[in-house]
DNA sequence: TCGGCCGGTGTTGTGCACATCACGCAGCAG
DNA sequence: CTGCTGCGTGATGTGCACAACACCGGCCGA
């Protein structure tokens, strides 16, 4: 997945980001399940480091709210409830308008040919569906598309919000209370609708399409497979 | 300042929130300019634990932009620039008028008495202004207004942004690029002006008031005292 | 005189041993 | 049988010594 690089051009900040966004995607895709508990000790002899560096990456994932540690116990993987995460919902609802508010881009070729590989991904996946694969699609395309703002604060909160939020929908499709082939549908069709409005280069429409979509996702969650369907 | 208890009574955690939160204030009230080394060994000598410990405040302070660390060299303070805070007041802005609109909650007495004892420090304050006693003043204020919303990220959020552009306010004054009388009438003006807007039980009003306020002081930062006026 | 090399010095980063804490289980008194 | 007390075990938190690194000044050679 990552690149290898000899140690000796790996700078100690360089270590520390491959750890935090390896550790990170690891609970936001579920590997490690809400509850687990993740063993300082094994963790740091896996990655080849010492327990210090490694509590350094915790530390970071707890004040972004992904683990707690509790001295003497240890250092587990927060759970995320529907209700409880409704309000982080509404403040991403606001942030996702903003990205095509406040100081928004004109899409570059690279992005839109991102956003045309995702659409081509998504539409494997709609016949072959995958939740972790899926999980992982969606990731990208929503730091893709934060590019097209040129605010990093917006950016860098988008994604912090995006962060604590991401694992609700894989839960709720190993939970069964989201169907994975209607989610994929409808994720195909967020994509084309947002390329068309990136066409047109309206970035504000783009955004409140994206903006509906994860409105109407969290709404899904909430609501649960209606009995009778699946 | 701090209430000092035995150590056995002190938990980890309380003596992090403890560091951490001294730090902030000092950074913000530029106790400690920007540009200025932290010394890890002097800082955890002056708080009587190891390094160890301290480190762990300072990764933190990094992470919420206030200090930066550089292997082999120091850690500084960063420095506050009006023109690249520009995106960040304006997220800023946003996130103040989302205050008064996602979960809003009326305000309970103790928090309308704790804006009246502000407004009597501020008239103080008018009679014999202080920059640091208003920046820290302000910053109380600031806090206790996030309480009127129920949202727990929008309040997360606001107070990272807050912390995050604190500094640049009393760097304008120590560099007579705004006027302190000025500034000390207009943020009286301003908690008149919000106490009067939560006697009606109009939340979002307050919340638009506070957002006009940090947007014209914003604009007198960046554009800066009228030559033959002071 | 100028440029590059090189070691001294002070800093942050890392590894490791120990302290501190919480939980569970065995043992025992009531 | 019940409840509690004490200890063993394993976890995170802390202190300390050393490694890795950057800056700076002197030195040497061209």
């Amino acid at each position: 997945m990552t690149l290898d690089m000899p140690d000796s051009l790996l700078t100690a900040r360089d270590r520390f980001d491959r750890l935090h966004a390896d550790l990170r995607d690891r609970i936001c895709l579920l590997d490690y399940a809400p509850g687990t508990r993740l063993s300082e000790e094994k963790l740091a002899a896996e990655y080849g480091v010492s327990r210090t560096p490694l509590r350094r990456v915790l530390a970071r994932l707890e004040s972004e709210g992904l683990v707690q540690s509790v001295h003497g116990v240890g250092t587990f993987v927060t759970d995320v409830d529907i209700e409880e995460l409704a309000q982080t919902y509404q403040l991403r609802l606001e942030l996702a308008e903003m990205v095509g508010r406040l100081s928004p881009v004109p899409p570059s070729p690279e992005i839109l040919a991102r956003l045309a590989r995702a659409a081509d991904r998504a539409r494997t996946l709609v016949t072959a569906p995958d939740p972790r694969a899926f999980a992982q699609l969606n990731m990208e395309v929503f730091l893709a598309r934060l590019s097209l703002t040129a605010n990093e604060a917006l950016r860098e909160f988008a994604e912090r919000l995006y962060i604590r939020t991401a694992r609700i929908w894989l839960k709720s499709v190993f939970a069964s209370r989201v169907d994975l082939a209607e989610e994929t549908e409808m994720f195909l069709r967020e994509i084309e609708e947002v390329e068309a409005a990136l066409a047109t280069g309206d970035l504000h429409a783009a955004a409140l399409i994206q903006r509906a979509h994860i409105s109407m996702s969290f709404t899904r969650m909430k609501t649960g497979r209606r009995p009778g369907r699946g």
